[in-house]
DNA sequence: AACTATTTATAAGA
DNA sequence: TTCTTATAAATAGTT
């Protein structure tokens, strides 16, 4: 085996090693993101996008309560009262889209499905079991470009709606991993084995 | 010497412990965060959140770029003739504010000093000189909790202003390491030998 | 995707 | 806190 030299933090040149190494490194960033979280008790949120616009995001526990405190300071605000009559309207709008988007990817997966034929292996993730953490996934991943045009209006609509609502809507889970990788349940750190 | 355990991930018990626990991981994190950027030329945001309700908050090469990106999508529409007029107005408001905020700073910084004659140390953080990367500062870090007020509105001012122009306007980079830790220049990782 | 030789990160201790 | 050091964890190069 070739000796390790020392990484030298400069554009890794040949394209194949580095989407391997972007790879790996993403997966380690998100580890070490979720330990820390654990570790420490706080709130993380990350987002990477590549040069050809691919976007992937994914926080500890709660991505978009995060970014919400981020970008307008502190916990929602409890005047919900304001704000209640608000959600019906938003969450209507929500499913309206989310339906759309459904139906869009379930057409686009069939095509990408009759793609994959070609390459031999399922997905393992090499932890024994099916186990497929949030951070391995892109939102554009499946090559399901198509379903960006959904993205803009889903995104800031979840944004509002999640901020609305006191708890985070359960309906929204089931399609989230798609659009920005949130977390559903809580890593089992402390049971798995190999990965944590 | 004791020997390290492997490390559990559960949340650190002692408070003293698992303050320094958080600030060693996230140092690392950043660091590993910015190498990942420049080894595979993608562009990050980090986003991390205490219960005490700090924020840190910073990215490679253009936290908020890829925060907008993530938020609206794409790359800022290149129909920038549309929004080629509300700059001014942005850029306006958004030095009135800033004005406001560094009067603010500057007067709250005076109370902050006298505070701080009581400890000992001034600032080196291990470098062998004073450089000070953007992941070491928290936006309330020096307890500068009025400052707050203007967060919210300078943020998204400054979000929309940033998203308006094609290039990053200069005058903010003076005032955003105390609001989100954006970065100046890129890490000399080929040339520090500690740090990177 | 799986395997190590190494480098890198870090928990404890000082 | 900062530095040191033993050890765990990440990962570059290979298969």
């Amino acid at each position: 085996m070739k000796k390790r030299r020392n990484t030298e933090i400069k554009e890794v040149k040949p394209k194949n090693r580095r989407y391997v190494t972007f790879t790996k490194r993403k997966q380690g960033l998100f580890h070490k993101l979720t330990e820390l979280s654990l570790l420490c008790n706080v709130e993380t949120a990350l987002i990477i996008t590549t040069p050809n616009g691919k976007l992937y995001s994914g926080g500890y526990s709660d991505f978009d309560a995060v970014l919400r405190r981020y970008l307008h300071g502190g916990p929602p605000p409890t005047c919900k009262k304001e704000q209640e009559e608000a959600i019906e309207t938003l969450r209507v709008e929500y499913e309206t889209i989310q339906n759309h988007l459904k139906e869009e990817t379930k057409r686009l997966q069939e095509i990408v499905e009759s793609k994959k034929s070609a390459s031999s292996f399922g997905f393992g993730f090499g932890f024994g079991f099916g186990f497929d953490p949030w951070w391995n996934h892109s939102i554009e991943d499946m090559s399901l470009e198509n379903v960006q045009e959904f993205k803009n209006s889903l995104e800031s609509l979840r944004l509002n709606l999640v901020a609305s609502a006191q708890e985070k809507p359960l309906v929204i889970d089931s399609v989230i991993p798609l659009m920005s990788c949130s977390m559903a349940a809580p890593m089992p750190f402390t049971i798995l084995p190999p990965p944590f």
